[in-house]
DNA sequence: ACCTGAACACCGTTCAAGT
DNA sequence: ACCTGAACACCGTTCAAGT
């Protein structure tokens, strides 16, 4: 039974989860699929492009709820994170990804068209939709980040009361920048 | 005579900035030090400590300006897009160097000083001064990955105007924040 | 069509040995 | 004190050759 492009994505994505991306090689993922590196590049272009991939599975189906722009823009963001937080390293490769457009500059069109509807004119909710995708990445990579150097010993005890600190943290942050979107309404 | 440290950090900065962070390599840096790889490791510890004097040299001295909050706070926003700008791939360093704290958390610091000089609560300086810097590392990221994928023919035409159209939209996104800091306040 | 073997041109890091 | 030589354990990618 032979290898499909899918495989090489699911594996990719469990070692990225397990072992981080700096541990992500094609010469392991090749390891854990039972086959030689030079067999991977028959499924993906580059490792460039599978890191694509990874995004964009990760980010797949990402939508801005319906209902008003606060709530919805909010609950967009929460989603946005959990997404993040739920792929280690994935904060820093959505960073380092967004020269290849593909997800990032894409990943703002949501919340923009979204600020557009309620009223804002085109140049706001661009802005205000970038600057959205900044905070939570932003964020998250440092949540991320922290995560890793954290000794966790003991359970996840001490790393789940992180995670809420995080989040609190995280929704007073989306919430000064709505009132920041807001301001410029009036 | 034999090499400083500052030398080798001197030199790891022009590797930067003509090659990327990509290129940025101990045999590399080595050969433009006319030395061994290995003679390397007795100057820095490894290169994971090199790239941390990097980001502490293009950040040394940075400070939030006196003066009301707003005006300081956007003349600092301006000056660190300033500082990572002079060098190839910084935000991209900067972001990856967060977990190992030294700059980005640090970095907060000075803004969130600036805010609870004018007033605002510590919970509320320091969640302001973080989103900041958030903006800030977001941004330049962005333009300095869209400036490693245009052409750059004719002259450098296209690439200030670029810059420009970066420095407009970073100042209108600092504002936005700035507005909804502003906005908890009364 | 899909994969192996083997190579090419690299990495970061260590460490005995030289001067 | 400072550096070389040489090794160790890796990388991503290519490509003839096998099945």
């Amino acid at each position: 039974m032979a290898l499909t492009e899918k495989d090489v994505i699911d594996a990719a994505l469990s070692i990225l989860d397990e072992y981080g991306l700096a541990d992500l090689t094609m010469r392991r993922l090749a390891g854990t699929l039972d086959v030689k590196a030079g067999a991977l590049y028959w499924h993906v272009a580059n490792k460039q492009t599978l890191l694509a991939r990874l995004v964009a599975t990760i980010l797949d189906g990402l939508e801005v709820p319906a209902g008003p722009w606060r709530q919805s823009l909010a609950a967009w963001a929460d989603e946005l994170r959990a997404r993040l937080l739920a792929h280690r390293d994935s904060a820093d490769l959505l960073a380092s990804m967004r020269a290849i457009n593909m997800a990032a500059t894409d990943l703002a069109e949501g919340p923009a068209a979204a600020l557009i509807a309620a009223g804002f004119d085109q140049a706001r909710a661009g802005l205000g939709a970038r600057t959205l995708v900044h905070l939570v990445i932003g964020h998250v990579n440092e949540e991320q980040q922290r995560a890793q150097l954290s000794p966790l010993a003991g359970a996840d005890g001490g790393a789940a009361l992180a995670a809420e600190d995080g989040e609190t943290d995280f929704r007073a942050g989306v919430q000064l920048l709505l009132d920041g979107i807001a301001a410029g309404a009036g």
